[in-house]
DNA sequence: TCGCTATATTACGAAATTGTTAACTTTTTC
DNA sequence: GAAAAAGTTAACAATTTCGTAATATAGCGA
């Protein structure tokens, strides 16, 4: 089926053992990490340590069904950003305003089809995971066009040869995120590359000389971070 | 799902990242080209480089509100024509009038539910593009017939041979997009001529003899793109 | 405050990329 | 089938970008 590593965790949630089953059988094929509960207020005690990127929830559950279980969990700020998809029957009293409104992602109308559900699984943990090269980047006045390889600040064009660009787009793209000199020459250089480290300084300065220079600030033996607050 | 190809732009405008997410997923899905802001400063500082379709936008934010931001956009040339749909809480105060007023296309209430949105979307985008194979591009005092295999920049014909026309033409049907070499052979030369890379230099530099010669830049290392900005 | 270490800054040369020209080849036209 | 036009290639020139090293500055702990 599927050769490469997935890794992501995923939490199933149903009453039904039937049906966890058949999840647990075809996602483990995928290579995905898995955990079950049978109710709302189990997956509630399993999601604070097992931390899944995806929670597959049945609606219907004995106990707290899936809208109030997904209420609860994004309510807890760490899982507020834990994508959740529910599963519900034809016809079932299900409504989906409700579910969006619990912060659902998607749902599936049961029966199950083991190939659309794994597809659609594999589709959405692969948008969220696969650092998307977003094709405009906006951040604090700046702007960054991936398609034209141009950025503007505050309007004005900046002229950003090819590795500025790169690093700032990286940059840019994680704000509030502290890389040090090797994770920068790996992600934005490349794997293959060998320069010396103080090279990403040289191209740091250059930045600072074309936005505000607080926007890439050093924290000295950890590294360099973008962020628009001023202080 | 929708397996074919979309590509028009659109521009999400929330301050809430869970609803941009959700309007992400999917519109993603349905093969939009996304582009994101939190506010309504930001949306302007991207609009006039993205220049997106249509742009679905929170009425109530804060910084800059929906329909202030909406005028202001509105007010810009060559956005003019960019539709707009605004997102609004129910029982929120708003004033369709206002909305309408500033340039509004139609308005969606919240909670959002996915499928309705879509749909809707997709309606709106279909009406507007009725977009054929585009025969005549015009840009910039450029106008090329692509019936006629004729160009004219201000009214005086240019003489193209037919590899700088379809050259010229590929390039001025996709403004402000950068594409490198590779690109430019495989889509103008076609997948099974085997020419050096080169070549297309050659073929640049001609065309710039004959339109101004900023139109076609440079940005080395990545590619050549057509624009008729001046800088 | 001193001294040590990490980072900032600068300038310069190397390397990579593109521009330009001209010769050569292929295709088209008459 | 010859002449003209178009297209391609290759060589060299011009330009830009990049990396390095040397030096200056700043931050931090003792």
């Amino acid at each position: 089926m599927n050769t490469q590593f997935n890794q992501a965790k995923i939490l199933l949630v149903d009453d039904d053992p039937d049906i966890l089953e058949l999840l647990e059988y075809n996602l483990a094929k995928e290579n995905y990490v898995l955990a079950k509960a049978h109710d709302g207020q189990q997956a509630l005690d399993i999601v604070k340590q097992f931390k899944p990127a995806l929670i597959i929830m049945d609606v219907m559950m004995p106990v707290m069904d899936g809208i109030e279980t997904a209420r609860k969990i994004k309510a807890i700020p760490e899982l507020k950003n834990t994508l959740i998809l529910f599963l519900t029957a034809r016809g079932e009293e299900f409504t989906e305003v409700a579910a969006f409104d619990a912060g659902a992602h998607d749902y599936i109308i049961k029966p199950i089809k083991p190939r659309a559900l794994v597809s659609r699984i594999n589709a959405i943990l692969k948008r969220d995971s696969a650092e998307e090269s977003q094709e405009i980047i906006a951040i604090g006045g700046l702007v960054i066009n991936r398609t034209q390889y141009a950025a503007t600040f505050d309007g004005r064009t900046l002229v950003l040869p090819k590795k500025e660009f790169e690093l700032l787009s990286y940059l840019a793209k994680n704000p509030n995120k502290v890389f040090n000199r090797d994770e920068l020459l790996e992600k934005v250089w490349g794997s293959d590359v060998y320069v010396v480290e103080r090279t990403v300084d040289v191209h740091i300065r250059k930045l600072r000389e074309k936005i505000p220079e607080y926007y890439i600030k050093t924290l000295k033996g950890v590294g360099y971070l973008f962020s628009i607050e001023k202080a």
